[in-house]
RNA sequence: GCGGGUGUAGCUCAGUUGGUUAGAGCAUCGGUUUGUGGUACCGAGGGUCGCGGGUUCGAGUCCCGUCACUCGCCCCA
């Protein structure tokens, strides 16, 4: 089809949109500042193996849903799909493993060629944290909390819940998945065919399926708490603990599993009904293995990303941006005048607009347009006293006011 | 990748059992108002009816294809 239109799942960010990510990203930075992490940004692109790796050969990410592109010099290299996996690469490359604990933040595009949907893009944007190198549940903890004081900041708090699961250490989760595997498979008749799929794949997923059928089939599934060992429930229970104790409301959820090979140990998701199928808002677990997998050091983690557009989308109204004040000349020789009070008022701080052509009504209009809160207005009359008229464009109310003067005047208006 | 819905002006939408110059509201521009905006009144511009093909004397309307958007499945933030 025609050129001049953006590619299948992307979109032009402006006006309000782009004012609401910015919300969501600055607003979060600024709180994870406040739990010590820095940000960082790692490149969009990486070695299409830096993915591969780290997200496992079978998950739906990396056989379907990867932008992959060879480069000129024949580098294979995909488009960033999620933000851990980079992370970690920096973590390595970087020569960081001496440094723990570390603290990242980052924000920015991720990439997935998946059918576009109600808060879900092909380039969609995250924010995210990574904490590296701490291996007790009071990482989980503080991660969990960041992550409810950011949504809390954002008015989010009674718009989502927050669900847990212990995914368990190793050992415990390879002994649930083979108990899990020997129920299923004696009715594996009864499963849809996604899930006798899911089977070999991944068959925790089965868990969480929204067939109806596996839903029957999967009531009287083992749980994962009768496999969890003695040190996964210890942990989990530790976690459960912290969050209890800076009263942070939760749910256990033992269907909540994780896409991603890495999770072990803590599982989270913040959901929310107002997004149609895309109830996941902010999600996140602990990935001990990643780093060691990927050729570091061993090397514990946890982290969570979180959906710029989903978070966007729940968000209340904002604040008002701030209104300008309307500098208007009469004539030319005004408007050179004109030229000198703008750029004085916005040295001092004001956000000032100067029209670029038209008559004094014409003017006026577009002050009103810009939802200008005063007008500034220089005519042949005020030049002879050296004053301006100060038109507040609310109430109607207008003042002569000596052109020196003017910030002084205006401060109310900055 | 699979299934449903929808494509008419910049935006939101009407358009009868197929019928001749395709409409409205909002927005835009001009005027009433050559030093005063918002309100009001008057007027104007703006449409290959997503695209291609077919049926028909005649298609915005019916049929087929295609593209796009959208919702859901899968998966995920």
């Amino acid at each position: 089809m025609s050129q001049l239109q953006p590619i299948k799942g992307t979109h032009d960010l402006m006006f309000e949109d782009i004012r609401r990510h910015r919300h969501v990203e600055e607003t979060s930075f600024e709180i994870a500042r406040r739990y010590g992490y820095g940000e960082i940004a790692t490149p969009v692109f990486e070695f299409t193996d830096v993915f591969k790796r780290t997200l496992g050969d079978t998950s739906d990410i990396v056989t379907k849903e990867m932008f992959t592109f060879e480069t000129k010099g024949g580098d294979n290299i995909t488009l960033r799909p999620e933000g851990t996996a980079g992370v970690a690469r920096a973590f390595i490359s970087e020569g960081l493993t001496q440094q723990t604990p570390l603290k990242f933040f980052y924000r920015g595009p991720m990439f997935r060629y998946e059918r576009p949907q109600k808060g879900r893009q092909r380039q969609f944007h995250q924010i995210g944290v990574e904490l590296l190198g701490v291996a007790t549940p009071q990482a989980d903890v503080e991660v969990i909390a960041l992550a409810a004081h950011i949504l809390g900041e954002l008015k989010l708090t009674g718009a989502v819940t927050l669900e847990m699961n212990s995914l368990g250490d190793t050992e415990s989760r390879a002994a649930y998945r083979e108990a899990l595997v020997s129920f299923f498979s004696a009715r594996k008749d009864q499963l849809s065919a996604d899930s006798q799929e899911r089977l070999t794949r991944n068959p925790l997923r089965i868990l969480d399926s929204k067939d109806p059928a596996d839903k029957a089939a999967a009531a009287g599934a083992p749980l994962f708490t009768e496999y969890l060992n003695d040190a996964s429930k210890d942990f989990f229970k530790a976690v459960q603990d912290g969050l209890a104790a800076q009263n942070i409301a939760f749910k256990v959820n033992p269907a909540l599993v994780r896409g991603l090979d890495y999770y072990g140990h803590t599982a989270f998701e913040f959901t929310t009904d107002a997004l149609g199928a895309q109830g996941t808002v902010l999600a996140g677990g602990r990935y001990d293995g990643l780093i060691k997998q990927m050729g570091g050091p061993p090397t514990p983690g946890i982290g969570w990303a979180a959906g710029i557009e989903r978070l966007s989308m729940l968000l209340p109204e904002l604040a008002a941006a701030a209104r300008p004040i309307a500098v208007i000349p009469i004539g030319d020789e005004e408007g050179k005048v004109a030229l000198g009070i703008t750029a004085t008022l916005r040295q001092a701080g004001f956000t000032v607009d100067l029209g670029y052509s038209g008559n004094m009504g014409k003017r006026m209009t577009r002050a009103n347009k810009i939802k200008a809160a005063v007008a500034v207005i220089l005519g042949g009359d005020e030049m002879r006293e050296g004053v301006a008229t100060v038109r507040n464009l609310d109430s109607g109310e207008q003042v002569k006011v000596p052109q020196a003067d003017l910030a002084r005047h205006l401060a109310g208006y900055k």
